[in-house]
Order: structure tokens, then sequence, then C-alpha cells
DNA sequence: TACTTGACAAAAG
DNA sequence: CCTTTTGCCAAGT
């Protein structure tokens, strides 16, 4: 894969995730081949704001399920969708999340 | 080219 | 179980 754009490799993956469901940033660096860019993953969400389309980065969250970019996501928004597709939010973690799992790795991968 | 930063992860104390 | 430390990699300055 041309990882010339590292970020827009993220963006692919995070719109694939299927809606109710969600992700971990590890996970996703896992699946590009890049376990150690974990947190690469989570600065591109940073940078996700204004493209086109949309990123779901409210799918996307830490390895226990904690809501940890809510703040940067805009505090309460993150929740809200999460909890529009049927997600499961308490204390800014996501109930049943093991459930909830989407691994690239292994739904997306061939 | 070198140093700093970061929405993480896993291990150790 | 909770806090601290280390590793990891890419982007920005």
């Amino acid at each position: 894969m041309d990882r010339a754009n590292f970020y827009d490799e993220v963006y692919q993956v995070v719109r694939l995730i299927p809606k109710g469901r969600v992700t971990s940033y590890g996970a996703i660096a896992e699946y590009q081949g890049t376990k150690g860019s974990s947190r690469m993953v989570g600065y591109a969400m940073g940078a996700c704001g204004g493209i086109q389309p949309p990123v779901p980065a409210h799918r996307v969250v830490n390895r226990v399920g904690l809501l940890s970019g809510k703040f940067h996501f805009g505090g309460g928004t993150m929740e809200q969708l999460l909890a529009s597709e049927g997600i499961k939010v308490k204390d800014n973690q996501v109930q049943n999340f093991r459930e909830l799992f989407w691994n690239p790795s292994t739904e997306l991968a061939l």
C-alpha cells in the first residue's frame, strides 16, 4: 500500500467501520502494519476535521473502549453519535465494547 | 536534519 | 487495581 498519506489510509479504514460498531486505534494501526503508530491513528483523527467525506471518528476509541478523544471531537457529540447508532456509553466508555469491537484485520482482511 | 508532540498500547511496580 | 515507565512511528516546528 502506498502510505504516502498515512492519514488518508486511516480515514479510509475508519469510514469502513460498520454502523453500530467500534474499533481501536491500535487495531487500525495494526491493520496498516504499523502497530507502533497507534498514536498516529489518533493523531490523524485530530486532523480529520473538515475532510470529505466525514470520518466517523466517534467509532474509534482506545483499547478499552474509552472515548479518549471525545473532548477533541466536541465534548458530548461523540457520545451522542454513538448512542444514535445503538452503542451504549457509560462514563466515557463503550459498554459491551468487546462485542461491538470491529477488527479490520479480521473483518476486512482478505 | 534534529527535537518535540501525541484522540495509544503493553508491561512493570 | 492503580500508577508509572517504555516502546513505537509519523508529522510539525
